[in-house]
DNA sequence: GTCTGGCACTCGCACACGCAGAGTGCCAGG
DNA sequence: CCTGGCACTCTGCGTGTGCGAGTGCCAGAC
C-alpha cells in the first residue's frame, strides 16, 4: 500500500503534467507544491512509484510523466469532479436553451462541450430502444406504395417507405393508423413488438399482407441499431495534442470517423455517473493514447444516450468530468422541456 | 503569351510536384519527360513563368514549385478531367445503391468521396428552397398543439411543433390537411406561399389564427436557410497535408467545423460543371492553403445541392475532379430512383 | 534567334561536436 | 525515515562543416 505522502506526489505530478505537458522532476515538485519533505525524500517516492507502474520517465534521466495506471488511481483516489461555476452554468443554461428542434439540441450540445473542455465532444442522438412512441403516421404516396413516419418523445423522427404487396385502401389506411396509434402511443419501443403482434387479424384477408409489411417495416425501423447516429466536434481541438504530431492523430481521427466504434465505446460505458476510460482501458487501437470521458444523457430521469469527450490522456480530469457532467443534466432538462 | 513548350514545362512542374511532393528541378524535369530540351533550356523557361508568377522557389536554390496562379492555369489550360474507370464506376453505383433513406445516401457519398480522392470530402443535404413538397402531414398532439410534419421529393423529413392559439378539433385538422396537400403536393418550394396565401379565409373565424400559425410556420420551414445541413468526412486524410503539420491543419479543421463557411464555400460555386477554387481563390482565410473542388448535383436534371472535397492546392486536380463529378452524377441518379 | 554545355555560386540539410542544464540514483549522516 | 551531497546520464541546443542539388549566366553551336 502507498502512504499518503505518495499518493500527494502522485498527485502532483499529474497535476503538473497536465498543466505544463513537459516530465515532472522532483525538485519542481517541491517547490510547486508544499509537500514539506525535499527534492531527495520526493525522489524516493517517484522511484516507489514507478516500480508500482503508476509513473515512468521517457528517458533515463528525464522527469516522470503518469502511465495510464497512475492516471487511474487519480481519477478514482485522488481527484473530485470539479463543479461548474455558477456564470458557467448559466452560459451553458441559455446556450442550449435557443434551440429549435432535435439536431439543434445535438448540435448545440457539440459546440458547448467541445468549447468547454477544448477537446473533442461526441454525443450521441437520443437512442430508439430505449425512449417511446410519440406518435406514428402512415401517408399514401401512391394505391401500393406508403410512407412511414415514426415520432419518438424525444422529437426526433424516421421515415421509410413501405412498398405494399397489394393496393391500400384510404378507409383501411385510416383504421391501421388510428389501430396502431392507440395501441403504440406513449409505449416504450421495446414493448411495441408484443403489442402489435396480433394487429393484422383485425383486418380483411386482402389488407392483411400490407398490415404486416407495414408492421415489419416498422419494428425494423425500431430495432435498427445500426441507425443509432451521433455528432461529433471540435476536431481542431485535436492539434492541441501534442508535439509529435501526424501520428498521434491520425488513427484518432480515423477513430472517430468510425461511428460504429465510437457509439461502441460509448455504449460500453455502463456506470451510471461520469465514466472515465484512459488509455489502453479503449479496446479500440487508435484511441490508445486518448481518454474517453462519458455519461448518460436522458429527458426524464432515465438515460437515453450518452455523450462525452475524447482527448489526450493527459487531460484536466476534474474539469472535463464537471463540464460533460453539468452539460448531461442540462441536455438532460431541455429534452423533458420539449 | 507563353510558348507551347513553357505550358509543357508547367504541366510537368505541377505533375512532378503532385506526385512527389518536392520542389522540382530543371534535372529531374527533363529525365521524367522527354521534352526534348537540355536542362538549361528548361531553366530559361522556369525563369519566365516565375516572372509570370506561375511557379516559386521556396528558397533560392531550391527547385520550383507551382503558384495557385500556375495550379489555375493547369487546371484551366493544361489538363482535362481524367474519367473514371469502368471498374471504378461500377464500384461507386454499387457502394450507393444499398443505401436505405436519405441520411445514407449522403453519408455513404461523403464516404465515396473521402475514399476516392484522399481527401475531405464535403456533402450538402439536398437543399429546400429548390425542391418540391411531396407531403405535409399535420399530427394532434394535444388540443392545441400540433406537429407539423414536410416531406420533400429528395426524402428529407422536417418537423416542427406548433402551438395553436385556440383549441383545433379534429374534422378541422383533416380539412387543413387535405386542403393543404392539395394545394401544394408536388409543387416548388418557392412556389408554396402564393397557393397558401388566401387559405385561412375557407376556415371558420375560430380556427383561423391556427391555420395561419400553421402557415406561417411551414413558411418558415421552407425558407430556413440556415437549416442547410451538409456532411463531411474522411478528415482523417488531413493528415496526408504536409509535413508542417499543425500550423496548416489547424485553421482547416476549424473552417471545416463552420459549416456557414462551407455552405457559403460551395454557395458561391456557380459554374454548371466542376468547380476548382485554389489557394487564395477562397474567400475563407483558413482555406487559403486548400483547394475546393466541387460540383452540383440532383435528382432530376437540375441541381438541388452541391458536393465536393477539400485538400491540398497540391492535390492531383484531373482525378479529382473526375471523382467529384462521377459520383455526383450517380448520386443523382440514386435521387431520381427513390 | 534559339538551344546547349559549362562553370561558378548559393543555399539548405544532415551530421558531428561540445556544452549547459535538468534530473536521477545512491550513500552516509542526522 | 528524512536529508544533503555527489557523481553520472541524458536531452536539447547552438555552432561548424561538407555535400549535393539547383540556379543564373555566358559563350558558342545550329
Amino acid at each position: 500500500m502507498l502512504s499518503e505522502r505518495r499518493l500527494k506526489v502522485l498527485r502532483a505530478i499529474v497535476q503538473d503534467y497536465v498543466g505544463t505537458e513537459e516530465p515532472v522532476g522532483s525538485k519542481a515538485l517541491t517547490e510547486r507544491h508544499n509537500l514539506g519533505v525535499s527534492p531527495a525524500t520526493v525522489r524516493n517516492d517517484m522511484a516507489a512509484l514507478e516500480d508500482e507502474g503508476f509513473i515512468a520517465q521517457p528517458h533515463t534521466s528525464a522527469g516522470r510523466i503518469p502511465t495510464d495506471k497512475g492516471y487511474r488511481l487519480f481519477v478514482d483516489k485522488l481527484a473530485g469532479v470539479k463543479p461548474m461555476t455558477a456564470p458557467e452554468r448559466r452560459a451553458i443554461q441559455s446556450f442550449l436553451e435557443g434551440a429549435v428542434d432535435l439536431d439543434d439540441v445535438v448540435a448545440r450540445t457539440v459546440r458547448l462541450l467541445a468549447q468547454l473542455t477544448r477537446q473533442v465532444a461526441v454525443v450521441q442522438y437520443p437512442s430508439l430502444t430505449r425512449s417511446t412512441v410519440r406518435h406514428v403516421e402512415l401517408l399514401s404516396l401512391a394505391p401500393a406504395r406508403l410512407m412511414l413516419v415514426l415520432i419518438t418523445d424525444t422529437g426526433r423522427v424516421e421515415q421509410r417507405m413501405v412498398d405494399c404487396p397489394a393496393p391500400f385502401g384510404e378507409s383501411s389506411l385510416a383504421d391501421l393508423r388510428a389501430r396502431l396509434n392507440s395501441r403504440v402511443a406513449g409505449r416504450r419501443f421495446s414493448d411495441v413488438p408484443s403489442l402489435v403482434e396480433d394487429l393484422p387479424e383485425a383486418f380483411e384477408a386482402e389488407d392483411r399482407g400490407t398490415v404486416s409489411t407495414v408492421l415489419s417495416t416498422l419494428l425494423e425501423t425500431l430495432v435498427e441499431e445500426n441507425e443509432e447516429r451521433l455528432m461529433i466536434g471540435g476536431t481542431a481541438n485535436l492539434t492541441r495534442f501534442g508535439h509529435d504530431f501526424p501520428l498521434v492523430i491520425r488513427p484518432v481521427l480515423e477513430a472517430l470517423e468510425e461511428q460504429v466504434v465510437l457509439l461502441k465505446l460509448l455504449g460500453e460505458a455502463k456506470d451510471p455517473g461520469v465514466t472515465v476510460r484512459i488509455g489502453h482501458e479503449n479496446a479500440h487501437e487508435g484511441l490508445n493514447s486518448t481518454s474517453v470521458v462519458s455519461v448518460g444523457y436522458g429527458s426524464g430521469g432515465e438515460a437515453v444516450a450518452k455523450l462525452g469527450v475524447v482527448g489526450p490522456t493527459r487531460m484536466d480530469y476534474p474539469g472535463t468530468m464537471g463540464a460533460v457532467r453539468a452539460v448531461a443534466r442540462y441536455v438532460g432538462q431541455i429534452l423533458a422541456e420539449s
